[in-house]
RNA sequence: GGGCCGUUAACUCAGUUGGCAGAGUAUCUCCCUUUUAAGGAGAGAGUCGUUGGUUCGAGCCCAACACGGCCCA
């Protein structure tokens, strides 16, 4: 507590004299009639129970802005579903309560009860036959014009900005519905909704570097999940053949605009399909989506115009590379040429990378800055790719791809590699690169190989990452806008 | 990890060449029964991110650190 702050002092001494003159400043015991939405709508289309004699409706919520005038005052107080003005006659609620409402602050929770109308200005209004205190606030709000800015203050005290800010209310509410439209979507599609372990003895079905944890009574280390790939997996081969889950991966990494150590993924596998499948599901499943949640599958994104309409370009990872990445086409086979072309550009490739990995370095700095219209790009080196399926007719090509917009790698999918041998060399592969310093490298899991001995049905999974996928719906520029509560330093 | 920018009242921000710490909003007192960022009169409010340094004197110059933002890796 800040018991140095004078605003803060003088606002506890006003709570105490109101605390000993009797009044209640946090009771239960009223009940709401409406919403301040439904009252709105009343007047608008109910005009006939307005008036002084009208019906009464009981509402409840925070002020936010007081004029007082003697003996009557206009309050703008809101609830979670819009604003409204409350009109407080000294005469209608009688002088103990009058006094009571002079005493509070913007920012205490208030219940009026009474009948609607229109000021002479048009401004929708309830008029107070009661008066009550609901919840007293300590603090002050920020100021009521400018609001809360400053971006760590917002993120940290994330309540002020929902409260100040609606801009970012709606995007929380544009993130909520959009993570309720894609499970209303995969239901309908007859996916099944599932939850894998968060906790992983063995981190896989990404390149990432995890987050350790420690299990006290089995005394064992886990790892939190880089991914449910693996799991999901498994339970197709258990025979649930349409699956989805949406939670949280966590990746031990930096912060970015584009990257949060916890980011939410929907991950779906789809027995008896391939990857081409899932493009098709997805342009599908992204037009519904900003429909629904933007009101237009075409919506503005940083100055870009999106549009999610349509059959969407699919560009061979390789094409894309001298269509749009300016490699000449004879040196894509060539890994020195191609490490001399890196240089030139200014991309740093450290150690002795291979083939694959280099291809798709040069592929993040040159080409995926420029897709902006939605674009999948197909065709993964399988040196970069241990989970997906060969190609039939070139086996250093995976059946994969990657979804890219306005300049981010938005949802990753392939068909999903089910020949449990096959499995096996690449996670060898992997092992191998791992000790050549690839710490990023996936780990063997036998247990998965065990699973797929079993048999697993032709499959195509696919992720999508939510965060970036709300950034490019609610037109956010970072994706610590688009999280609640984004990771931060302990504030000094 | 590197570069640039920022941190001043509860909030949003000014702060001149290094010379008494400022404004608006908010707060407090008073007036006001249809306001809309209401209005009028008055008052109070600061560890200038932290720690050092330079200087007669530092919000300002220098260094280190902390936190944040943007860009790069």
């Amino acid at each position: 507590m800040e018991e140095s702050n004078k605003l803060l002092k003088i606002r506890k001494q006003k709570i105490q004299e109101l605390k000993d003159s009797g009044v209640s400043l946090y009771p239960n015991d009223f009940r709401v009639t409406a919403t301040i939405k439904e009252l709105n709508r009343i007047i608008d289309d109910n005009p006939e129970v307005m008036g002084e004699d009208g019906k009464n409706f009981s509402v409840a919520g925070r002020m936010m802005a007081v004029n007082k005038f003697g003996k009557s005052s206009f309050i703008r107080f809101k609830d979670r579903t819009g604003q409204i003005q409350g009109y407080l006659q000294k005469k209608a609620i009688g002088d103990k309560d009058y006094d009571l409402f002079k005493k509070l602050d913007v920012g205490d929770f208030i219940g009026i009860t009474g009948p609607l109308f229109k000021t002479r200005t048009g401004e929708k209004t309830i008029l107070a036959k009661e008066f009550r205190l609901i919840s007293k606030a300590v603090r002050a709000l920020p100021e009521k014009f400018h609001g809360i800015k400053d971006p760590e203050k917002r993120y940290r005290q994330r309540y002020l900005d929902l409260i100040m800010n609606n801009d970012t209310k709606d995007i929380f509410i544009k993130r909520s519905k959009t993570v309720s439209v894609l499970r209303k979507f995969f239901e309908e599609k007859g996916f099944m909704e599932v939850e894998t372990p968060m906790m992983q003895p063995l981190p896989g079905g990404a390149e990432a570097t995890p987050f350790k944890t420690w299990h006290n009574a089995l005394g064992m280390e886990l790892f939190l999940r880089i991914a449910p790939e693996l799991y999901l997996k498994r339970l197709v081969v258990g025979g649930f053949e349409k699956v989805f889950e949406i939670n949280r991966n966590f990746r031990n990494e930096g912060v970015s605009t584009k990257h949060n150590p916890e980011f939410t993924m929907v991950e779906f596998y789809q027995a008896y399909a391939n990857y081409e499948d899932l493009m098709d599901l997805t342009e599908e499943m992204f037009a519904h989506v900003a429909k629904e949640v933007t009101g237009s599958e075409k919506f503005e994104y940083q100055g870009d115009v999106i549009n999610f309409g349509g059959k969407w370009k699919r560009l061979p990872m390789m094409d894309s590379l001298f269509e749009i990445g300016g490699v000449s086409k004879n040196i894509l086979d060539d890994t020195e040429a191609l490490l001399a072309f890196a240089e030139k550009k200014g991309i740093t490739i450290t150690k002795k990378e291979r083939h694959g990995k280099i291809l798709t370095k040069l592929f993040d700095s040159l080409v995926e800055p420029n897709l902006i219209q939605p674009t999948f790009v197909t065709g993964y080196p399988v040196e970069v790719s241990p989970l997906s399926r060969k190609n039939d007719d070139n086996p250093e090509l995976t059946d994969r791809f990657e979804l890219f917009i306005a300049g981010k790698e938005i949802a990753n999918g392939f068909s999903e590699l089910n020949d449990p041998s096959d499995q096996y060399d690449r996670f060898f592969d992997q092992a191998a690169q791992r000790k050549e310093g690839e710490t990023e490298a996936h780990i063997m899991d036998s247990d998965y190989i065990e699973a797929l001995e079993y048999g697993m049905p032709p499959t195509a999974g696919e992720g999508i990452g939510i965060d970036r996928l709300v950034m490019l719906l609610t037109n956010s520029p970072s994706i610590r806008e688009v999280i609640l509560f984004p990771h931060m330093k302990k504030s000094s």
